[in-house]
DNA sequence: CTGAAAGCGCTAACAC
DNA sequence: GTGTTAGCGCTTTCAG
């Protein structure tokens, strides 16, 4: 067995209060005490219990994060640097897939609740925002990433979605397409404020918007892959595609290659997100890039920040999309373009 | 405040030992009374605290999990399969990602002491064997994942590395490329099986294994793509590489397309995972598969069971990996072999 | 400066 | 069947 604080006071000749005292560098203690009570701890190898010390009222140094689905790399990359940053300032982690489940998000956050972490951190597309406020009314502090929910007074970290759709869109404008599409992600609060983006940008550089042109889809590869393919075999298809994200953007660009069509000579691609993927795939994604790392590590500080009782107020950072221009997106040809016309 | 057995025993009229009970579901219990408590506990939404149940000896119900690299897919792939079995199984997962770092997997380690984590899962790369002796030693159950440790008897579930290598390399050597180059991750156990792999492969095929055409690299795209630049810059260069996983396998990929090398016509490319990177990249990467979901989901049965006391001896399984045939390897062209000869 | 003692929320004998 | 009670390992008054 581990050696507990009874060991030590022993070993040391003093009580457990003082070794508590030394342990956590507060009460007045002789130097000389101190200095004694902290060989005895090495030379037993002793590591304080976090969950004793949790029962009486101390923190257990834990946050949760929930998440839809750590292998898309947007989740797993801000959960890295979550991670990283929760480390730094002395919390652990602990990870709930959700797989956009209602069942799970309610399961998970019981637990979460049992298991007394310290917050929480809810990304993208969590749903029940009752059970949000439940967690808020028992007093555990709760801060979003990748999603506002403005109902909620929260403390949140998100990026533009509305004006990352715009840039993207009027981006694909910009370089004389005039028959755009979308590809969104179902059942996102961060995809509507993108599709909005999408809209008002084609209206106001004065392009039709058409109903037909904006799909929703779940977030795999084959989902946004087909929708393409629909789009591609309308009767004037259009000659570039807005993906919500990179996930999508990929099947996109595949369903471009099996209709022979060659990226960007043929047909634009713009995705959103900015991860691995976007630099990999080829050619590499011009996208939306969301400051990613930024984003982890801010709701971490906020977060605990608010555990510590350091928040005044609720934070609601708005942070800016920014256009990162790489090689799946060109002005449209004069021959696409009179094609199309 | 949570409300805690006391508010369930008083609201229900008896005493915290019936209520512990019905929590726990053993000792006798009248009917009514188990009926009465357990309709008084949802009212107040009593949720038992895991940390308290913790203390007095029982689990914490939670594991946690050491990886090198959350964003790389084999990773966050292997976790995320990780995470959800042992959801399902009652279990929560705190990760660490170490970053291939000594310090912080000490670090780590020793937090996870702290926490009374019921197990531990060490994912590849994991460095320091003394670390894992001292956990054991101390009755804390590991299990390992994606490498196996001769020297220690723990389980572990893994992949024929070995094989996979000679599987690899056999198969390039099938398609008659003769100068076959290899670029590994550095410093990895499974990465050193690899390598013995294609020496044997090569070996057993007449060819000459020539030390310079093994490159060993951190596991970046871009320490791939130079190592591969390199490898083509030679006066003979290689017709085909065996990336050790596929990250590398991407650089590799890069650097041909940066020496106008058409994949696979001019230059084949063989990965090792079978990711979604494989799957997503232009050509979609021949490659050796590992059952990532299987691997999770069997390490975390495994190391439950253990927890569970319900192993009567340590497992070690390993996996065979399979060829994934896709586009990235083709036959070498009569013209592009008599170059080489 | 240091220690005795109460208590955190729960479990597990052991009584009744 | 149900209740009493002694801990689990630690923190925190409050005395001394």
């Amino acid at each position: 067995m581990q050696p507990t604080i009874y060991d030590v006071a022993k070993k040391a000749g003093v009580s457990i209060a003082t070794v508590s005292k030394v342990i956590n560098n507060n009460g007045r203690i002789g130097k000389d005490t101190r200095k004694k009570v902290i060989k005895i701890m090495e030379e037993l190898n002793y590591q304080p219990s976090v969950v004793a010390s949790a029962l009486t009222g101390k923190r257990t140094e834990t946050i949760g994060v929930l998440i839809p689905d750590l292998t898309n790399p947007f989740f797993s990359e801000i959960t890295a640097s979550m991670e990283e940053r929760a480390h730094e300032l002395g919390f652990s982690v602990v990870i709930c897939s959700t797989n956009d489940s209602e069942e799970k998000e309610a399961k998970y956050i019981s637990l979460l609740l049992r298991k007394k972490v310290d917050g929480c951190i809810l990304a993208s597309r969590f749903k029940q925002v009752g059970l949000i406020e439940n967690m808020v009314k028992q007093g555990i502090p709760v801060a979003l990433t990748g999603q506002d929910i403005p109902s909620l007074n929260l403390n949140t970290v998100s990026v533009d979605d509305y004006k990352g759709g715009y840039k993207a869109t009027a981006y694909l404008g910009s370089l004389g397409h005039k028959n755009i599409a979308m590809i969104a992600e179902k059942n996102a609060r961060s995809s509507e404020e993108r599709i909005k983006g999408y809209v008002d940008a084609m209206n106001e550089m004065g392009l039709p918007v058409d109903e037909a042109l904006i799909r929703e889809v779940k977030p795999t590869v084959a989902g946004a892959k087909q929708a393409a393919e629909e789009l591609l075999s309308l009767h004037v298809p259009p000659t570039a595609i807005f993906a919500g994200n990179e996930i999508l953007a990929i099947g996109v660009s595949q369903a471009a290659r099996a209709f022979q069509l060659d990226i960007p000579n043929d047909f634009s691609v713009i995705g959103f997100d900015n991860t691995l993927l976007a630099t990999i795939c080829d050619p590499p994604l011009t996208t939306i890039a969301q400051p990613i790392e930024q984003m982890g590590r801010q709701i971490v500080d906020i977060l605990i920040s608010e555990i510590n009782n350091k928040l005044d107020y609720k934070q609601r950072i708005m942070l800016p999309p920014e256009l990162v221009i790489r090689q799946s997106t060109k002005e449209l040809s004069v021959e696409n373009g009179l094609v199309n016309d």
